[in-house]
DNA sequence: TTTAATGCAAACGATTTGCAGCGAA
DNA sequence: TTCGCTGCAAATCGTTTGCATTAAA
């Protein structure tokens, strides 16, 4: 079954209607590359149809995370926006940032894998994705730190 | 050191100046328990000096952020406003969530914390906390999807 | 005395909602 | 024909900012 038979399925059980615009938002979500922004959303739909509403966007959006099309990242960029994505990209949510530079990198860790695994299994939870962020200081702000003549921000960060 | 001797430092470190206004709010977190959003720090404070600004609260969050006294945290609570947590506060942010009822389960793995820091020190980083989140599906809605006719949310969700 | 900090109100940006007309079922 | 859907504009909500005033250093 196809996302967007899924989508149908999921509107006629609700007593919804598919229409134009619904059909035009969809097609965007599901040819964009991962995550996305309603902005973005709206700027591309708008794209290809002018007259498309903000709001016919915005009123899509609990449609299709109900339905299972998209969800939520938790981590919203800056104050900003809510990011989403489409539910069928990988997911590898695994980051390790600095809390100071915030430089980011991914890493991928089997042996955690499998630990989730066990640890959903072990309370009946089926697992669709998972986040999960390490946050420290990189080794270069750590540098930083020691040479400063302030040291108030060392001494202020945990260790685990 | 103290989190307020610290929190001194700093500010003088950049220049900045303590104020009753500050010491005030300052003590509020302090005394406060773990999580909080900025509202309920300003209806916290309010409480005891009547006068006190909106922005006057949220102009020392990025302080207390750049001091490390607070952190964000990576979860906000529906569309709403930004967590913030006490830098003090134990770190327990392993949890395991249904995509579809929202139920939630705290779960503490050493085995996970052990890859965590075999991790960081591999990328040269201090670790000083961690955000860890698997999302799926309960039991209990498991059986619903199977017993649903639709059966349109059933499918949309992957198994990792 | 210098200049950062304050409270207030207005400004902002993302999201939601009320409404009258439109259109899928 | 019914009642959900649309675009629009106005309304919210959390947060930021401009400004004249106050006060820390």
């Amino acid at each position: 079954m196809t996302p967007l038979e899924r989508f149908k399925k999921f509107l006629s059980s609700q007593n919804l209607r598919m229409t134009d615009e619904r059909l035009l938002v969809l097609d965007e979500v599901l040819a964009g590359s991962g995550h996305f922004t309603v902005s973005d959303l709206i700027a591309r739909v708008q794209a290809k149809s002018e007259s498309m509403g903000r709001s016919t966007v915005y009123r899509l959006i609990p449609l299709m995370l109900q339905a299972g099309l998209i969800f939520e990242v938790s981590i919203r960029e800056g104050r900003g926006e809510q990011v989403y994505e489409k539910s069928d990209t990988p997911r590898h949510h695994d980051h390790l940032s600095c809390e100071i530079c915030g430089a980011v990198i991914e890493f991928e860790e089997d042996a955690i894998h499998d630990l989730e695994a066990k640890i959903a299994k072990r309370h009946g939870y089926r697992l669709c994705r998972h986040v999960h962020h390490l946050r420290g200081i990189c080794s270069s702000c750590q540098e930083n730190l020691i040479t400063e003549a302030v040291g108030a921000r060392g001494g202020s960060f945990k260790t685990l």
